[in-house]
Order: C-alpha cells, then structure tokens, then sequence
DNA sequence: CCAGTGCCCTGCTCGC
DNA sequence: TGCGAGCAGGGCACTG
C-alpha cells in the first residue's frame, strides 16, 4: 500500500514529466474510482479533456495535478492505486480502471491502475486555504518552468522543499479540510501539540486522524510509536510537551527515511513504487513483526485489533497506561 | 463540535 | 482441489 512517501516519489515523478503536458483522449474503464467526482464520468471526461497540467502537489497521500482550467486532477491511490507513465502500445494492465492520454510530452500515457479500488480520481475545484498554501513537499518545484523530460534529479538529494506564493495559496476542496502532513516543512508543531493535548483521546487514534496531522498510516504511526516508546492507548492529553514533541519527531524521522530509500528507486519514467516489496527492504522495527524479538530489548512485539486493523508493539518499550 | 464505530473493495493466504 | 474465513486499511458516513 503506498505511504505517504510513496506517494511523494509518484508526485515527484509525475511532476518531472507531466507539467507543460495537455490531457487528451480520457477513457474510464471502471466506473468506481471516478465515483468522488459527483457530476458523472462525462463530466469528468469533459472537464479534463484539453487542459494542460500546471504542477503537481501533494498534502498527506492526496496528490493532485494543478490544470490551467482552474481546476485539479485529485488522486488517492488508496490502498492499490498507481499512477503510471506508459507508452500507449503497452498492453493494458489487468486492473487499469482510467486512461488518460498526453500531448506535447513524452508520448506516453497516464494509466490509473488500482485492484481494490478504495482509491480515485476527480476533477474538482479549488479554494483559497486558511492555511497559507498546500505545503507539503512540492507545491511548487522551483524548476516548474522546466519542460518534461527535465534532467534527472541527483541522487541522494534530500526532499524538494515547496515554495508557494499567495496566488498559489490554493487546495482543492476535498482537501482543505486535511491538516498540514509529517514532511511538511510548515507543520506547526506547537500548534499541533496544543491540539494534541486538547483531545481526550489514545495517541495512535490521534495520529491517524488526518485532520490534525496528515500522512502518518498505521505501518508508521506504530513505527513512530516504538521509536518513542509509547502504547498505542496512552491518553494524548497525560502526554506533556516534550513527551509530544518526541513522538512528532518520530513519526516524521521515520516517514523521511522511508522516503530516503523510496527516492533510490526513482528514476526515469518509474513514478511507481510498489508498496508491498517495499516494505520488506523497509527494517520496520514493530510493524508486522508478531512474535519477534524487539530490537531494543528482546521482548516479543505483540499485535492486537485495535480500530479494525493491527497494531504491532513492545509490551516492554511500550507499557499499556494504568487503567486501560 | 468531538469521540468512536463500521463499511467500502478485491485478492491473497491459511486451515480443513 | 475446493472453499470459506480472515486479513490488508484510508477516508468518510454515521451515531451518540
């Protein structure tokens, strides 16, 4: 499943060969994954037909493609979704559900692919933030000007900061309501705090929730909680300030590794990464690891439901609070 | 407003 | 070899 910094390599990769390209010859194939675009498949065929990409910007895993018709193309991969540049004579993949074609680049295609569908594409509108702008990495690449095929970046070159101006202080309305993510280098870390501990509610349940910090998924939030050595259930508003900030610190440690080694793999016309294969290269210290020793101590990580889903940890590292 | 629950989807793996 | 159960999980509708 593609993580946030998965995410960013594809936005990164799109951003490369996408901006200064025109959409044509729109073909949905599946229904389901145009489901969020509420006007229809024509409409959404219609209103992407002819545009030219102006950026690519991601917040959280959202990522979309900024059009000069105003509006933008949202993506969510969900927990299947790529987004590939391919040459149009390759043959279709088993669940390509939107093609898109492209002008005055590469001449290859844009291939939504997605087995399980809980991702999407929509063309929506955009509103001015409150925020101050997207953030995120990217916004707007300080070599946006460059045609596609640009030079490859050097490898090893740490996180392309965004940069954005008032004129581009603008998020598409599905998003607005997502709050600034992990890597995003105007994440209000004290503000966060404060909310934080305004909320009488179990960390990892506030870690997950994207309206206060964005990105962090369940593989990292249990990362980030091993690292800092806290239970999944420990109440957020117990924790006092440098408690927070170490947890913050973790989980946005843990998501710049991942992306440190997604980047390796990126190059060329590779936007994808595939998530399953990554993260066994990953070195995750509690996800998935039931049973094994805790590289700290020793101690057998444990897994238990929680939210529906699994959470991995160190009964030792991690002692459940009294009373819960 | 806030906290918490359940559902959407498909395909793979496991046990019998 | 068949087959059902369990599992993966981000986002959002919904309830209290």
């Amino acid at each position: 499943m593609p993580e946030l910094p998965e995410v960013e390599v594809v936005r990164r990769g799109l951003a490369r060969w996408m901006i200064g390209t025109t959409i044509d010859q729109v073909e949905v194939l599946h229904p389901r994954p145009v489901r969020r675009h509420e006007a229809g498949i024509d409409d959404f065929v219609a209103r992407l037909n002819g545009v030219t990409v102006t950026d690519v910007v991601r917040r959280g895993k959202f990522l979309w493609l900024t059009l000069d018709s105003g509006e933008a193309l949202m993506a969510h991969l969900g927990m299947s979704g790529q987004l590939l540049l391919e040459a149009p004579d390759a043959p279709d993949e088993k669940h390509l559900r939107v093609r898109l074609g492209l002008q005055g680049g590469t001449g290859r295609e844009l291939r939504f692919v997605d087995q399980r569908m809980f991702g999407g594409l929509a063309v929506v509108e955009m509103i001015k933030t409150t925020d101050g702008g997207p953030g995120g990495l990217g916004g707007v690449p300080d070599d946006a000007e460059i045609p596609p095929g640009r030079p490859e970046p050097a490898r090893g070159e740490g996180p392309v900061e965004g940069e954005y101006s008032a004129e581009e202080a603008l998020i598409p309305v599905p998003v607005a309501h997502i709050a600034r993510d992990a890597l995003d280098p105007a994440l209000d870390v004290d503000l966060l705090a404060a909310r934080l501990k305004r909320r009488e509610t179990g960390l990892k349940r506030a870690l997950l929730d994207q309206t206060l910090i964005s990105g962090i998924g369940n593989i990292y939030a249990d990362e980030a909680l091993w690292r800092a050595r806290l239970h999944y259930e420990r109440p957020t508003h117990k924790l006092n300030r440098p408690t927070l900030n170490r947890i913050l610190a973790d989980a946005q440690n843990v998501m710049r590794e991942a992306l440190a080694q997604g980047g390796t793999s990126f190059d060329s016309l590779y936007v994808d990464v595939n998530g399953q294969s990554g993260y066994f290269e990953r070195g995750l210290d509690a996800y998935g690891r039931e049973g094994e020793a805790c590289h700290r101590c020793g101690t057998q990580i444990r897994r238990e439901t929680f939210m529906n889903r699994s959470s991995f940890f160190c009964p030792k590292c991690q002692p459940k609070p009294r009373g819960s």
